[in-house]
This record gives structure tokens, C-alpha cells and sequence, in this order.
DNA sequence: TACGGTAACGGTCGTGATGACCAATACCAA
DNA sequence: TTGGTATTGGTCATCACGACCGTTACCGTA
């Protein structure tokens, strides 16, 4: 009972080097849609531990910057993208040997980002890829460090970000169409979405999405071109129009 | 675009002096429900800095154990309770002044318990207090470090959880009554529901509460005894049988 | 120029979830 | 015995939403 106190108090006799020093670093998890899949943005390291695998952007934190400032500038390194629209810290890695070479514990960020692909396109494509997080949480790609388990909590993090903060437009341009949207829905939640009850839900209540009056050009496939909107004043407030599907049993069954 | 490579890899010539080094430790919001209420666990600091203020319970994170292992740890010199039942990270906070005396990153951590009174009662009142978090963060009472930013967003997670969690049933007993359990909703949301529709919700799908088949003894202020009973296993599951109400304006003005 | 294919658009229908509300029951205290 | 209170069981209206159908508008090709 009295070592409570020391739990959290420090000993009179103070000395930095008492306690066990840490590197910390940021970890960032660029998430983006690409060829309708969601997509994560990889590097491959350089040296040693874990040579020639895909990792996760990141970078130390320094002493005089927040945690929320590290990831701004690892994110501006990485990407060149100066504006944080979608930058969420979602969790904090300290596992002793996740780092064979020191104690470091990560805190992780995730990020939202369109039109990723000019970016990558300019990079060696050696050293960073887009790649569809699918195919690297099969198992198929090996990644460094706890990376893996990082990038499914991420995964795991949007999810739920999708449907409770209004992070479904940061994936798309400024001006898009219902369906680019309703893509996104879809591939972050990997169900299908009525395209007709999509659209009520988006339209029935004001300030999600604002028509431009312009239109869409058709894909190739034809088909009527769509109205182009821009995102409203309601994806700011937190939560989003459109719920996760819920599939009750008792409809199941009388589909 | 060259530097890219340097903000994921260690520079060749590698020294651990290089990186700069954090003090890394975990601090635990515990929360319970008390007098109808929900309270949070605060210790007094002995020394300085902000010697004699309240703050959140923690420690320093030791080089052989994970994040989890450390607040499990620390909850147990804590609290003395032993099983981490609920005990989910939340947080990290890393501002360069947050501790005066130098660099330290803080992991922090949400514990539900319940019947912590007792845990109190054996401890030195001026030590360790429980404490209502709605006086704790009314600026009333003035909390050390950035822990009334770390409690802020500990109740904004245990608010969520409460819904996207199984986590309520943590807050009461191992047997319950239906309007303990509500009194955990009430109080974490801070809204009034329904007696009657509550218990519609819980009891219309199987596993959420199993009935014991004894009565709880009536309060002071009489009424029909209630009947109690044990958690199910849908807690264990993820979600939970109650929705945040939504009070649609429609259904608001119609009232 | 006519025609089939495709996708956006507009609307209907049925079901289930849920808030509001009412009445009966069962216990305590005075 | 009586009044008060809280549990318990039920009804009703509203509304969100999934399923589904038909129309519209543009494409490419014959």
C-alpha cells in the first residue's frame, strides 16, 4: 500500500537517468482509395533490421514538437501533403522487442488522403508503393516490425471513423459523384450499398453533399452521367449520413 | 524527395545517443460508477511539480514490458485489482512541455471497475479520493500535468465504448437489476431513458442478461422489489444492446 | 439514325427499431 | 390499511431503412 505513492510520484532524489530512456517515433498509415480498393502507402526499407520489406512511413518525434506536429511533418516528408485534413492518432505500440536495436515505442497515426497516385507516380517506385491493404493483411506481404498489426488497427480505426466522424469525403476530390462516394462506403466496409437508398440518405438531410450543377463524364461503360457535388458543412460536425449496414437475421432470411 | 528515405531508416552510422530520449510512462483513467454517479480514481502528488494537486495514477513503463503489461501493472499497485477486465488504451500525449522536468510521453489507459469503494475506504482519504469526474472537469478542481485534457478524453472513449462496447456491465455487480445497469447509461451519457423501453431493448434478444431468479431488495424508498441479474455472453461480442437516443428533431418537435 | 446497354435518378412498399405513454403489480413505510 | 414508489408488461405511432421497380439520359455500335 505505501508503494502507491511511488507509483506515481518521483523520488526526491531526481536523476533523469534513473528511468529507462525511449526513442518514440510516429508511425503514419496513408490510407487512400485507388481502383475502387482501399489502398495503404508503403516504403521499403534500406537498411537493416527487416532490409528490403515494406514498412510503414515514419520518423522519430524530436523533443520540442508535439506528437500531433511529428506526424504533420512525417506526413509532409513522406507525401509532400502540407494539409492535415484527416490526421487521427489511433494508437500507441511499446512491445520491448518490436525494435531488435532499442526500446522504441511508436504512436500511431492515421491518415486520409486523395489523389495519392500523381505522388507515388514521382517517387521510385522501388521504395514507395500503393499497395491494396487486402493484399497486405493476407499475408502476402510480410511487413517490418509490428507493422502488420498496426496497419489492421488502422484498418479497424477507419472503419469506425467512417460511420462516426465525417471522414468519407477526405477519400474523394472536391467535387465527386454519389457513386465515387458510395465507393468509398464500400470498399473501406466491404458490403454493397443500394445506389438508390444511398442517395436518399445523402439527400434527405441538408448540408452533406452540395450540387455543383455540373455533370459527370460517363465512364466508359456508358450509362446517364451524374450530378457532381461538394462536400457540405455536415462532415465537420462528426458523424456521417450513412449507417453500417446492419443485415438483421430476422430480414435475412426474408430476403 | 531524397530525405524521404531518411525519415523511416536509421542513418548508417547508428548510435542509439543519436535519437533523442523520452522517459515513456502509462497513466490510467479509473473510472466507477458511485452515488448514481460516475466518478474517477485521483491520486494527490507529494511532490513537485504540481506537488499537492490531484492527478491521474501512473508510472514509468519498464524496458521489459508492453504498454499493456505496464498498465496492468500499474492498476494493480493502484487499485490492487488484478484482473484488467476493461482496460483499453486510448491515448498518447507527447507535448514537449507537458512535464516540466523533462521529455516524457504518456500512454494512456481507461480502466471500468466496480465496488473501488471499499478500495478507497482502506486508503489514506488525502492520498487517493474518488472523485466525480463532472466536478473534476468543471475546472473546480485543477488537475496536475495535462491529465483534465487526458480525463476529457477518457470520458469521450467510455462514451463511445458504452455504446460500440460491451463495457457497461463492467460499472455493477456480478448480479444486477435492469435499473442499475440503466443508471450506468444514464449516468455516462448523462441523458434520462425510458424504464420500460430499456428493458424492452435488453431483454428482447437472448444473451445480454441472464435472470438469476432472486429479487433485489427494494431502496429506501420502497417499490416492487426488482429481479436480478447476471451478465451474458453478448457483452463479450463487441456492441451492445443500447443506442445512443437520437432524438430526431421531427420526433423532438411532436412531442 | 436507330438501338441496345448501362448507370443515375425517382419513387413505393414492408418491416423492424424505438420513443412516448399507460396500466398493473409488488413491495416498503407510516 | 393506505399511500408512495419502482418494477413489469403492454400498446401505439413514427420513422429509418433495405428491397425493389420503373424511368431517364447518355454511351457505343450497327
Amino acid at each position: 500500500m505505501s508503494d502507491r505513492a511511488r507509483a506515481t510520484d518521483v523520488p526526491a532524489g531526481y536523476d533523469p537517468s534513473e528511468f529507462p530512456a525511449f526513442a518514440v517515433t510516429v508511425d503514419i498509415v496513408i490510407l487512400t482509395m485507388a481502383d475502387g480498393r482501399l489502398q495503404v502507402l508503403l516504403v521499403r526499407r534500406g537498411i537493416a533490421p527487416y532490409e528490403g520489406m515494406w514498412a510503414i512511413p515514419g520518423g522519430f518525434k524530436r523533443p520540442n514538437e508535439t506528437l500531433d506536429e511529428a506526424a504533420t511533418r512525417e506526413l509532409a516528408e513522406e507525401t509532400g501533403v502540407d494539409g492535415a485534413a484527416v490526421l487521427n492518432q489511433f494508437g500507441a505500440y511499446g512491445d520491448p522487442g518490436r525494435d531488435p536495436r532499442m526500446n522504441v515505442v511508436t504512436v500511431a497515426y492515421l491518415a486520409v488522403l486523395r489523389d495519392i497516385g500523381q505522388v507515388i507516380a514521382g517517387t521510385d517506385a522501388a521504395h514507395a508503393a500503393l499497395v491494396p491493404v487486402s493484399d497486405a493483411l493476407d499475408g502476402q506481404l510480410e511487413l517490418a516490425f509490428d507493422h502488420a498489426q498496426i496497419l489492421r488497427d488502422a484498418v479497424e480505426r477507419v472503419r469506425v471513423d467512417l460511420e462516426l466522424r465525417g471522414i468519407a469525403t477526405a477519400f474523394v476530390g472536391s467535387t465527386f459523384t454519389l457513386a465515387e462516394l458510395r465507393a468509398v462506403y464500400e470498399a473501406v466496409w466491404g458490403v454493397h450499398l443500394d445506389g438508390a437508398n444511398f442517395r436518399r440518405s445523402i439527400l434527405s438531410e441538408e448540408g452533406w453533399v452540395i450540387p455543383t450543377g455540373r455533370r459527370a463524364r460517363p465512364g466508359a461503360s456508358g450509362g446517364k452521367p451524374a450530378e457532381l457535388y461538394r462536400a457540405g458543412r455536415m462532415w465537420q460536425q462528426g458523424g456521417g449520413p450513412i449507417r453500417f449496414p446492419q443485415t438483421s437475421e430476422k430480414r435475412k432470411g426474408k430476403k
